[in-house]
DNA sequence: GTCGAGATTATCT
DNA sequence: GATAATCTCGACC
């Protein structure tokens, strides 16, 4: 099922059913990352400690520290070897809303809980220690329900090489959904220093 | 609503 | 030592 390449398999994942430690949420934003032929993935410069799970077989978490404050979740996509895999960008909590709220307290809306991948992450509980996890098995499951009757497709965001690396669209997310990131598209200079003049 | 800047630490070179 | 697939807070419109 999620022995293809993430670019294909991010679309049908938009609707699906996230469900951990007593939070479901359904899937409105992902992300796909091509790890060997995309600059902007973790796998691109070859395979490194964190990224090892997204080299082994499908339908397994790969969870990962950024930002020294926040976590991310993919699923992993492909046969084991290829390291391509979807970034859980956003969702609608569908289940445990009071719980995924006393999680998100920074959140006051239903609709801010899980949107973004990091706030994603912390509404349905999961943690850095889930990194590989079964997600047939593990505390983590996904649950692929019926497809989306359309979905929209752009640019990525946030993803560091602005040159190139966020020339792909490999972004999918549900139209009109309310949980979808609003972010920016604009990238900030950063404070540490990439200056391209 | 949009725009701008700071925070904070595992991982990588 | 530098980087990073982000979030939150503040200011402005």
């Amino acid at each position: 099922m999620l022995e293809r390449p993430s670019v294909e398999i991010a679309p049908l994942l938009l609707g699906a059913i996230v469900t951990s430690r007593g939070v479901s949420v359904r899937l409105t934003e992902v992300e796909a990352y091509l790890g060997e032929v995309d600059p902007g993935s973790h796998a691109f410069r070859g395979e490194t400690r964190r990224n090892r799970v997204m080299y082994g077989e499908p339908g397994h978490l790969y969870t990962y520290f950024t930002y020294g404050m926040h976590v991310c979740a993919n699923i992993v996509c492909s046969p084991a070897g290829v390291a391509t895999a979807v970034l859980l960008r956003a969702g609608e909590v569908v289940d445990g809303v009071e719980l995924a709220r006393a999680r998100r307290t920074t959140s006051r809306k239903d609709s801010d809980l899980a949107r973004g991948p990091a706030r994603l992450v912390v509404a349905l509980g999961i943690v850095l220690g889930d990194d590989g996890n079964d997600l047939e098995e593990g505390p983590v499951r996904l649950e692929l329900g019926e497809p989306v009757a359309s979905f929209a497709q752009g640019p990525r965001t946030g993803v560091s090489g602005e040159g190139g690396s966020n020339a792909y669209p490999w972004r999918f997310w549900i139209p009109g959904d309310p949980t979808v990131s609003p972010y920016k598209a604009s990238v900030p200079k950063k404070r540490a220093g990439a200056p391209s003049a």
